[in-house]
DNA sequence: GGGCCCGCAGGG
DNA sequence: CCCTGCGGGCCC
């Protein structure tokens, strides 16, 4: 069978699999517009002048963090922040309405220290300071804001599921509505080459099978059984991008729940086996914004 | 566009 | 120390 056509019917079992979950009641009748200021470029990234670093900023709602420079995803992009001391106290006592104990790192240099975290990101649930819909240029950034820890990988284990995944369109047959989407668990990628020819790469083809034995895909088989929120970043990347993806960099689209977790013949050269997971958005947070969907729609 | 090489987080 | 991992910058 021809790859477009294995596709088709994957994306259509996906779909009709997600249907099933009932995330009707979950989608806002109006889903707002992403809220681009400009094309600027997440391409030219490397201006040569700290000062543009401000302008090159991007919407969305990180500007309602934005009028207090301790917010911890922009850290490393303001230059205004650079060697100065964050007062993270201060930062905590602005008042976040929750009553859990956040294990906090201490006070540090931006831009001096390994951590420039705020909250520790191994925790289940929202990060304080951190509201649905916060956009951040590159993985790093999303890392230091503690809400995906990992700079590559796509999924932060924790021993009672899942703390946090990113969304990266990796996989071309996964199936995104936004409220509720497939995703395709890790492993099963030779990283590492040839002995001879060696490439430590950081992604790579699927050239064997995924088991629930991963890690990764162990923490998120539990997180159907336990049933905590998984915070979840959704990236620009990916051929064809649902119009639930950012156009640039990444974007906190809130908590999910795992609600199955099942082996499929993966989309890959070879047709290995990967594990596949359905995901529903918890209710009651705020609309996801949408692209203009320039390419599939 | 592709190839290469690298830092980092997290865990063993 | 070792390993993995849906990054990302740079060079061609």
């Amino acid at each position: 069978m021809s790859y477009a056509k294995e596709r088709e019917q994957n994306i259509a079992r996906n779909k009709a699999l997600l249907d099933g979950l009932g995330i009707a009641p979950l989608k806002p009748k109006i889903e707002p517009k992403e809220n681009l200021r400009k094309k600027v470029a997440a391409k030219k990234r490397k201006s040569p002048s700290p000062e543009s670093d401000e302008l090159e900023e991007p919407p969305k709602k990180a500007s309602r963090l934005a009028d207090d420079s301790n917010e911890p995803g922009r850290a490393r992009r303001s230059s205004r922040l650079a060697g100065k001391t964050v007062d993270y106290k201060q930062e905590q006592d602005r008042g976040v309405p929750e009553l859990i104990t956040i294990k906090r790192v201490q006070k540090v240099k931006v831009g001096q220290l390994k951590s420039k975290r705020t909250y520790d990101p191994h925790r289940y649930g929202h990060i304080p300071d951190v509201e649905v819909g916060t956009w951040w240029a590159t993985r790093e950034d999303c890392s230091t804001a503690s809400v995906h820890a990992p700079w590559v990988s796509g999924i932060a284990p924790g021993p009672n599921g899942a703390y946090s995944i990113a969304l990266s369109g990796g996989y071309d047959d996964d199936v995104d509505d936004g409220y509720a989407f497939t995703f395709t668990g890790s492993g099963g990628r030779d990283l590492k080459g040839t002995k001879t020819a060696p490439k430590n790469l950081r992604t790579a083809p699927q050239s064997s099978d995924q088991t629930f034995e991963d890690r990764n895909n162990a923490a998120l088989q539990k997180s159907v059984d336990t049933q905590k929120p998984v915070r979840v970043i959704r990236g620009f990347k990916g051929k064809a991008r649902s119009k639930y993806a950012p156009s640039e960099g990444y974007r906190y689209d809130g908590l999910y729940l795992v609600k199955k977790a099942w082996i499929a013949k993966g989309l890959n050269k070879g047709g290995f086996l990967v594990c596949k997971f359905a995901f529903v958005r918890m209710p009651g947070q705020e609309a996801i914004p949408v692209n203009d969907g320039g390419d599939d729609e």
